[in-house]
DNA sequence: AATAAATTTTAGACTAATCTAAAAATAAGT
DNA sequence: ACTTATTTTTAGATTAGTCTAAAATTTATT
């Protein structure tokens, strides 16, 4: 029904929706598929057509309630996908969205239902990310960016916007895993950096695009 | 470095290779990959391309040792997948085929290792198939087909030549299990097909189809 | 409001994998 | 050995997904 490709379409374009209240642009998806804008003006004809966006000529794309719900699956499969590599199969959270990326696409209802199951119904992925339910509904807990935090506010880490190597990688090292307390000190003007205390200890920096990554819950 | 497509011929080239002596036919690979021989024809000049077969016009095609180590390599992923499917998730051994057809390309050396502990490092799959080990080497039990074995010999049934859904059904109805023993009473002339005791209770017919499709260990 | 800049779409081309129909080669049957 | 039947390959077309370069449209700037 819908190939390895556009559900990679449709799942950026969800992606999107949710950082944006308005059309997603068609450069604005050809940067997250890696592709050039004639690509996806293609593609997004074909969805169109197929009932799985709304589109019109230079006037940006949404989601379709199917589209939507088709978005939501393969999401909900990465999500379990990546909770089994690091909870059975003992892997870091920094090593498993490219395995997830090609695991999301395997389809059979039965199994998916079956390894939610087998995991225990899990809640949240390695990275605090919310699963959708098996009807495609999506949990919504209100988090916020660390960047958005107020100069002394205390908070809790619940979860990361991004899932490159690299910067999972310098969370590890700095010290910032989920559930770890932080409360913010200074907030610089000119760059929006900051300077943190994590679980009460140390004093860290940290730059605005690190910040913008992190997610918190107030307490 | 191999797709999808160029990976399923090669293993169907592997298994065409396991039952014949011989060079294989392009018509005997169309026939398993559900292609037509033109298709076939052209898939075969790509992968000598490759150097993953040797292939000259006209004169059958046989796996190099690199094609047959990229075939193992997807053999043992299938394999270990199936394992997983019904060691953890419960499925039925008559369910888990197509599952592993696409699970079987997944590409990560790191995952399958890590599968293999995971699961205890099984020889077997749910149909008694032995497991190629990383380094791509099959483990051979010299088992034979049941339709080869003599009357009032003892046997027992170790795999099945054979996943397809209605076949494996058919099996677990009549109580043909592995690890049954088995003993061929009388075998009919004409058709080769058998009357056999399982489990030293019950005398069953079998058609010589069935019996060309499981495998047995002679006492 | 007119012009320049940026974005988006079209036109035309390419690769991978497939097909049908026709041609070529091999195998079988007299 | 000659003819026929079967198998295999070539030729030409199709579909999905992609690209570059050019044209059209929208957005921004004077
Ligand atoms: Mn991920
Ligand atoms: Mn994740
Ligand atoms: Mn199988
Ligand atoms: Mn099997």
């Amino acid at each position: 029904m819908t190939s390895f490709t556009e559900e990679n379409y449709l799942k950026i374009i969800y992606k999107l929706s949710t950082e944006t209240e308005s059309e997603i642009s068609t450069n604005a998806v050809a940067e997250l598929t890696q592709t050039k804008a004639a690509s996806v003006t293609d593609m997004l004809r074909k969805l169109s057509d197929k009932q799985l966006v709304s589109y019109q000529k230079y006037q940006g794309v949404r989601l379709t309630s199917q589209g939507q719900a088709v978005a939501l699956k393969v999401i909900r499969k990465h999500r379990l996908w990546e909770v089994f590599l690091v909870e059975k199969l003992g892997f870091n959270w920094d090593e498993v969205h490219d395995i997830a990326e090609q695991l999301e696409h395997i389809d059979s209802e039965e199994l998916v239902q079956r390894l939610d199951e087998f995991l225990g119904f899990p809640q949240f992925d390695p990275h605090g990310d919310p699963i959708p339910d098996r009807h495609g509904k999506m949990p919504e807990f209100g988090y916020k960016n660390l960047s958005d935090i107020d100069p002394n506010q205390a908070v809790i880490m619940m979860g990361v916007a991004q899932h490159s190597v690299s910067f999972l990688q310098h969370l590890a090292k700095v010290g910032l895993n989920l559930g770890v307390d932080i409360c913010v000190k200074e907030i610089n003007d000119f760059d929006k950096s900051m300077t943190i205390k994590i679980g009460g200890e140390i004093d860290y920096f940290i730059s605005n695009d690190v910040a913008k990554n992190i997610l918190v819950k107030v307490y």
